[in-house]
DNA sequence: TGCAAATATGAACAACTATTCATATAATAA
DNA sequence: TTATTATATGAATAGTTGTTCATATTTGCA
């Protein structure tokens, strides 16, 4: 007992976690997490938070990058949608804690 | 519906997971989650995650200023340990996730 | 073919941060 | 008091990162 994770578990959790830990990709990530359908292409994205689209475009390179989001190919148009149940579980989480002490 | 929650609570997940995404502070939490009172001094702490004395406790500084920790004074030795459960399920979530990419 | 729409990319810069080293503070014991 | 142990702090530096601006790529359509 008393062992740490080891330094390549430890090193994927920092990245994920440093991924997830910006304005605009927390914000990106929400976009993603309501409506109906949970797929928003590029343009939705970056009208719904209020962001440039080669920022938004930047920071959604490196949430696929990180494999936090999908994509699908549609014409022209690339729809981005969170990756896995964990990357929802985490905003929950994080969001459930900040909202407590308010 | 669509909305993003405001900027102050965007903010506050941001520094949290801010916090949370570094190495050293990782290791800290880890450290703290283990064992069985589940609070250590900082020389336990150092000892066990391998950093300087100088290094941990400035990260356990940052940690304590985010409100991921709490401490107890004892004598010339001070006893931290993690805030609350969402600390942990934070660090939890995050495991499960690079678990399962592996 | 040429044009427009949607998205991506590269460079540049300012701001931030993790770590180290040296030193300071606080508490206890002799 | 002095010495020792435990922890904190300040400065300095190297490395990283978010954003903007300009430009490129890709796709569909006339």
């Amino acid at each position: 007992m008393n062992e740490l994770p080891n330094e390549k578990i430890i090193t994927a959790m920092e990245e994920m976690l440093k991924v997830a830990s910006d304005e605009t990709r927390l914000k990106i990530m929400f976009a993603l997490l309501e409506g109906e359908n949970k797929e928003k292409c590029v343009n939705e994205i970056y009208t719904l938070i209020g962001a440039s689209q080669s920022l938004t475009s930047h920071q959604l390179k490196v949430l696929k990058d990180a494999d936090l989001v999908a994509t699908r190919k549609e014409g022209t148009k690339i729809y981005y949608s969170l990756k896995d149940e964990h990357v929802a579980k985490l905003i929950e989480v994080v969001k459930e804690h900040v909202l407590e002490k308010m």
